[in-house]
DNA sequence: TCAGCTATTTAGTGTTGCTATGTACTAGTA
DNA sequence: TACTAGTACATAGCAACACTAAATAGCTGA
């Protein structure tokens, strides 16, 4: 991952993850197997269970133990009514910064 | 500053500077007037400063110490062909991650 | 038995923006 | 003179976050 990348990444990857958990409970393997097939690849398999673990201390999400076919136990997560308003205010968040860089990017040329 | 927007902010908060500077030459106190003017209402003053030092430390920009007539001397920031080359990259990356959010933002409604 | 995929966890690191404070120059004013 | 306020920059210490790296655990097929 490029280094500039990475630090944009910083509170949006929250989002994004959010995001996906707002259309369909998920687990953290797949989360990440989501995430590299959408073009962020080498996004790191811990970064997303260290972020599933934050947005669980902090109430966002309900979990549930899923025994799995294919191997240990998967933790599934699902938004809840917390979570979907810190996920609207993400979105408010994210409108103003897009807005100015669009702003700024096409000024720029 | 919202605890989200500071975090979306890493990363991004230079890409905007650089695309500040990539219109005309200013410096520090300049930029922060003209943040908390687009809405970054409480964007620290000492972050813009750091961010300046870091930039310069990379030889992305070049810098002239220029007189004021009200107060100590403004240190004017030029963005150089090395940051001009950063900034582009930086437009590159953005785009990626904004067009998964907005792809993720449709979807999600 | 062992390699390989699935699935999660966690200690340690570097980068970043923020808080808080300090310095320095000028002009106005009481 | 002493003060206040606006302009302008610098920096030490902090918290949050994504990454690195390595470990653990369950299952399947060769």
């Amino acid at each position: 991952m490029s280094k500039q990348l990475t630090e944009m990444l910083k509170g949006t990857l929250e989002g994004i993850v959010l995001a996906i958990l707002s259309g369909r409970p998920a687990y953290g393997y797949e989360i990440t197997a989501w995430l590299r097939d959408q073009g962020f690849s080498d996004i790191a398999e811990g970064t997303v269970y260290a972020l599933l673990v934050r947005i669980e201390r902090r109430g966002l999400v309900d979990v549930e133990k899923v025994p799995s076919e294919k191997g240990p136990p998967r933790k599934v997560y699902s938004l809840n009514a917390q979570g979907r308003e810190y996920l609207e205010e993400f979105w408010r968040n994210w409108s103003f910064l897009a807005e100015r860089l669009e702003q700024l990017h096409e000024g720029g040329n």
